[in-house]
RNA sequence: UGGGGCGUCGCCAAGUGGUAAGGCACCGGUUUUUGGUACCGGCAUUCGCAGGUUCGAAUCCUGCCGCCCCAG
């Protein structure tokens, strides 16, 4: 199996960076960049104290993960080197994570660090070492277009990770390669053993990188203590039915933790109030969504195509929706749509782009 | 301390003689490079307590305890 650069000259001469977390995903990458005859450097970021996280086999980029994306480039035999990020990754991902947490919003960690320190530091930094690249083990595709690369989903929806890559700039995109987006993750997995690369049998990551045990909380209080507020818990007419540890602990859409039992049907959030430090409270029907308004937009797309599809979240299938200006309008409500999320935007399998929701409009009237 | 009603899992609640529904909550799992959702599974040998009747009671009887309402 052989990948596609997109290198535009000859790999023998051509030097790619590949940006290697530790797992089987980057390293198959940077295999692949090795089979094409370029001069492959690994580069792994260390982007937070170890310590709890690096006991931890499900993470990424903490020691665990450094040590085996070097020896899989010493038995490849490329060039690795690992750079301290961890100042940059507190500012830009952790930070801005805990913050978001504090308004009352939910953040998306892993779209802020492809923005800043993958994208835009690593980015970069791979420049000035030369490269004619910077390859990642994300799946989606880079397709050459007529008028220039384009986003596009990955084959296999299921691994799609477009979601976290909307805010991709045209100028990053020029610059990046992601191999992976074509091929199902079986494939990927059968390589790495093929090439008995150490990280074959790795599971695969999830949950928030840099929480340690997924108790994103208690993250979110080291940062910023005075989130840990408790405050009540409503429902739409402002009746009281229960309080809350802290805003933190809830997202809109979710139904579990509320600890309210006795009722007919589940309770689901509403909405954050942090200036109450209130969580709004009531049934599914009242989480349907009728359009968002979105912010910090990024368009990847030429003019405005019809028959466009959104996603709300990473996994779910792109949902049919039309554009108005910065909102986004969907066909049918959406559940579970919450502030500082992101909405990403298709035509068909290209990603045109997307923007953080900044608010919601029900789809049902709520009882004034 | 006259009358009436009620007491079944953390909450709501079905069940009036045949051997404890269901919902909510909670817990576990599945799915997943965000949060969440969804789905699957678990969750009262026991029905306020103590006796009694019966082959058999949460369901009938007696007493006690507790709560609620009305009236004094």
């Amino acid at each position: 199996m052989d990948a596609d650069f997109q290198l535009g000259r000859p790999a023998k001469g051509a030097r790619i960076v590949v940006a290697m977390s530790g797992g089987v995903d980057s390293s198959v990458v940077a295999a692949l960049a090795q089979r094409t005859g370029a001069e492959v450097i690994g580069v792994t970021l260390r982007l937070y104290d170890q310590g709890a996280a690096a006991a931890r086999a499900k993470s990424c980029c903490a020691g665990r993960d450094i040590h085996d994306a070097r020896a899989v480039a010493n038995r490849l035999g490329f060039a690795h080197h690992v750079f301290d990020y961890a100042s940059r990754f507190k500012d830009s991902v952790i930070d801005r994570f805990a913050d978001e947490y504090a308004r009352g919003r939910t953040p998306v960690p892993c779209i802020s660090c492809n923005q800043s320190v993958k994208f835009t530091d690593l980015l970069a930094f791979a420049r000035e070492l030369g490269a004619d690249c910077l390859a990642t083990g994300h799946y989606v595709r880079r397709i050459v277009g007529a008028n220039g690369p384009e986003l596009h989903r990955a084959i296999d929806p299921a691994r799609d990770q477009s979601y976290f890559l909307f805010a991709t700039t045209r100028d990053q995109l020029d610059f990046l390669r992601f191999p992976l987006g074509g091929l199902p993750k079986p494939a990927v997995r059968e390589l790495a053993r093929e090439l008995a690369l150490i990280v074959a049998d790795k599971p695969d990551s999830q949950d928030i990188c840099f929480v340690p045990d997924g108790d994103y909380a208690r993250v979110v209080k080291q940062v910023r203590p005075e989130t840990a507020q408790p405050g009540e818990i409503v429902d739409r007419d402002g009746r009281v039915l229960g309080t809350h540890p802290g805003l933190i602990h809830f997202t809109v859409g979710q139904r579990r933790g509320l600890e309210i039992g006795g009722q007919a049907e589940p309770l689901y959030v509403l909405r954050l109030e942090p200036e109450q430090q209130r969580v709004v409270v009531g049934p599914k029907a009242s989480l349907a969504v009728r359009a968002a308004r979105l912010d910090g937009i990024n368009w990847l797309g030429e003019g405005q195509a019809e028959d466009l599809t959104v996603k709300v979240r990473s996994l779910a299938k792109p949902a049919p929706a039309r554009l108005e200006g910065d909102r986004v309008v969907f066909a049918m409500p959406e559940y579970g749509v919450a502030p500082g999320q992101a909405a990403v935007i298709y035509d068909g399998e290209r990603v045109l782009g997307g923007g953080w929701i900044a608010e919601t409009q029900p789809a049902e009237l709520e009882p004034a």
